[in-house]
DNA sequence: TGTACATCAGTGAACGCGCGTTCACTGATGTAC
DNA sequence: TGTACATCAGTGAACGCGCGTTCACTGATGTAC
């Protein structure tokens, strides 16, 4: 526990911290400057002591996520190595599994509306992660016949965009919600569909 | 043209399509009451001779959403039969093609943070433009061997959140934003690779 | 057709609130001697 | 080790603003006779 006096030890994180929690409980918009103090047991004013306005303090939040995320992708990559088919698979995996781990994190990320492009540090950020994603997939392409396969950006894109709509529409525990299966099952089974699809599973395996 | 003299004519709807195009613009927390108004050249306070509050007038742009979404779904469920793999590809397409013509309703609806259940004509709505792609799924789900059959409800949820994640990553036109390839295409070759998985497609085809 | 009146869709002013942000300040900390 | 002082992270009060919502009201409309 970090020393607590007149001068908080590391006020800045905490504020991230506090805006995580928050953004995760009421999401990005829901969030406000003041309360994020109040919950740090500080003045609103402090927080401009450490980051020029809100969208700064959001973009740390998206920014930390990010390195996260692309941490994470990258060790799922490495893990499925090196085998081209498991790697691929399980950076969707770890997709799902960043989301549900740190929603303040993903939802600071891809739901706040902030542009990546606001800030350099966060634009390499981001750009990595899903760097990781489309490395996975070339690798994966290669496995295909050349005369008929088709761009690996289009598989990662693909495999990007089922993650993202699992995330969205059966992961978030809304009252009332459909929820038909686990979402991870959902993604499983959609990428694994897909595999096949490609061609790169066998069909009864 | 409506009439207009001190008496607005119809400013119930024109309420809900101000409302319809600030969401567009600016996000459903983007939207106030106030400008609405604004929007509709009448005072804030005339609002609430229509509607109980804020959130009642963002469920009826959202009920509206489902309304026409549902009729679109039927429509291309209808168009697509009798095969059951034409009708299936359809809604697909369906989705998309509503999120691109009406993002302020599919915005109201899907990204708004509203829950279905607040009102039982939205939860209604909502549920039929979800069952028109179940019941394709069904359908569609016949033409698979009994024995190695998954659930149609996993179809539906796969397309649905595919298309869901193409919309929200590839449709928004945010600046810097990565687009590789249109929605449209991404959609209908992510579907089309999926059938194929399901064994629906000849791998050559 | 003309008048009296009920209905009701709008106005305009006001409310309390919480927001993001600023400012001069003060108290704690760390360093030089 | 002790004192003087610069640094700087926090305070507390205040700002202007726009929000959602309320209220008593008024002017237009439609209907009964």
């Amino acid at each position: 526990m970090p020393k607590r006096g007149y001068h908080h030890g590391n006020l800045k994180q905490a504020l991230v911290d506090a805006a995580l929690k928050l953004i995760e409980e009421k999401g990005p918009s829901g969030f406000t400057v003041a309360e994020a103090a109040k919950r740090a047991d500080v003045t609103p004013a402090a927080v401009y002591r450490h980051f020029e306005g809100r969208e700064a303090l959001i973009a740390e939040a998206a920014l930390q996520g990010h390195r996260i995320f692309g941490d994470l992708m990258e060790h799922a990559y490495a893990d499925g190595q090196p085998s081209a088919l498991a790697a691929f698979e399980a950076t969707g995996r770890a997709y799902l599994a960043f989301a549900r781990k740190f929603p303040g994190h993903y939802m600071a990320m891809f739901e706040s509306g902030l542009s990546n492009q606001i800030n350099p540090d966060l634009a390499l950020a981001a750009a990595r992660s899903q760097g990781v994603l489309e490395k996975a997939a070339e690798a994966l392409s290669e496995h295909i016949p050349a005369d008929r396969r088709p761009p690996a950006s289009m598989f990662s894109a693909h495999v990007w965009a089922l993650s993202h709509g699992v995330v969205e529409l059966y992961t978030r525990g809304q009252p009332g919600a459909k929820a038909p299966f686990p979402a991870e099952d959902l993604l499983e089974s959609g990428i694994g569909i897909y595999l096949r699809g490609l061609g790169l599973i066998k069909p009864d395996s």
